[in-house]
DNA sequence: GGGCATGACGCAAGAAATTTGCTTTAAGGT
DNA sequence: ACCTTAAAGCAAATTTCTTGCGTCATGCCC
């Protein structure tokens, strides 16, 4: 008794799943995303594309593992001693980084092929992070500051919206623009 | 010479692209998104699945396709007389379209087959016009009334970034309070 | 109104992909 | 060291996708 299902974080199925995750980096960049198929991943990797069909279920699935992975930020937001400068420099360089054809192409595969919409949400409690950080250091330094939800509904969503839907004419501007009127207005 | 290319919109090709279609939602509803499959399609269609395959390429170009469809508006929005009700109204109706779960399963799909992004500008035209369509209205009774851009960002694309990335705990009231906020702060 | 050029569809064969049952490997607990 | 079992390998069966070619119907011209 007792059974509770046995995880195994280290050992084979890590190794498949760096893998496999790297020959998706490699190949992509090497021959594009519309060429890519399973059984080239499959090979690159070492692996039989019955292991990832098995573990993965499609392409595309697999891609929005891949995807959510390069959208982990690196570090926290960096701290100018200000949250208007902390929110305006991070919002400039979030929208650069997702605005870019590879930024847009990793956000559209981590929407894609996720059923559950679970890699859409960590995408979120991503960005909800770093904007708690800077406002957390912000509060410590006695500033007055607005929510969290606020600043996703007022900074965030709008950059993502128009990544997805309106890529154009998109300029960092823009994203400071965004960030300033959510502490002012 | 001065051969621009054949556009037959009556005609065999119309016939197809509308059986088609038809075939999609009724497969959709009846068997659902994850079984279905052109070839699936095609037979109920009563097509070959080539014909498919060569208009549309592969099915997620096809489901989006018949997505933007369903995603255009019907009518104008409803005219209460004073712009913060129409958008109040509008915005609550538009959330519980768009976050039912056919209706986002048609925004996913509208993104997803869409390599070009025509599809998902559509969809954001679409949502421009209904509110330009307001807020052209409120002006000619004499309101005072913002952009259409100053919407999409504090209405629109708060509703789409939640439906998208973070489906839980979404309400009419919500939406109504980001009309609100919109048009008072 | 009757041909003509052309784009779209049907058909069928071939290639590629996905699925699936069974076997083998190796991680982790006893 | 041994067992138990999740996960990977392998290969056959199935399904989907691609492609070349013949046919059909539409829109234009006479």
């Amino acid at each position: 008794m007792s059974r509770r299902p046995m995880v195994r974080p280290g050992g084979r199925s890590t190794r498949v799943q760096q893998a496999v995750h790297t020959a998706v980096r490699e190949l992509q960049a090497e021959v594009g995303r519309p060429e890519l198929t399973v059984p080239m991943v499959a090979a690159r990797a070492g692996v039989t594309p019955s292991t990832i069909y098995r573990r993965w279920g499609d392409l595309q699935e697999l891609l929005s593992d891949v995807a959510v992975e390069h959208l982990r930020p690196e570090a926290p937001p960096e701290d100018h001693g200000r949250l208007l400068d902390d929110l305006r420099n991070w919002a400039e360089q979030f929208l650069e980084e997702m605005a870019s054809p590879t930024g847009r192409a990793y956000m559209r595969d981590a929407l894609l092929g996720d059923p559950e919409g679970d890699n859409a949400g960590l995408c979120s409690a991503y960005a909800a992070e770093q904007v708690g950080t800077m406002l957390a250091r912000a509060a410590g330094r006695g500033e007055e500051v607005p929510d969290v939800e606020t600043v996703i509904d007022r900074v965030v969503a709008p950059v993502m919206y128009r990544i997805l839907f309106r890529p154009d004419g998109l300029t960092g501007a823009y994203a400071r623009r965004l960030a300033e009127e959510a502490l002012t207005r």
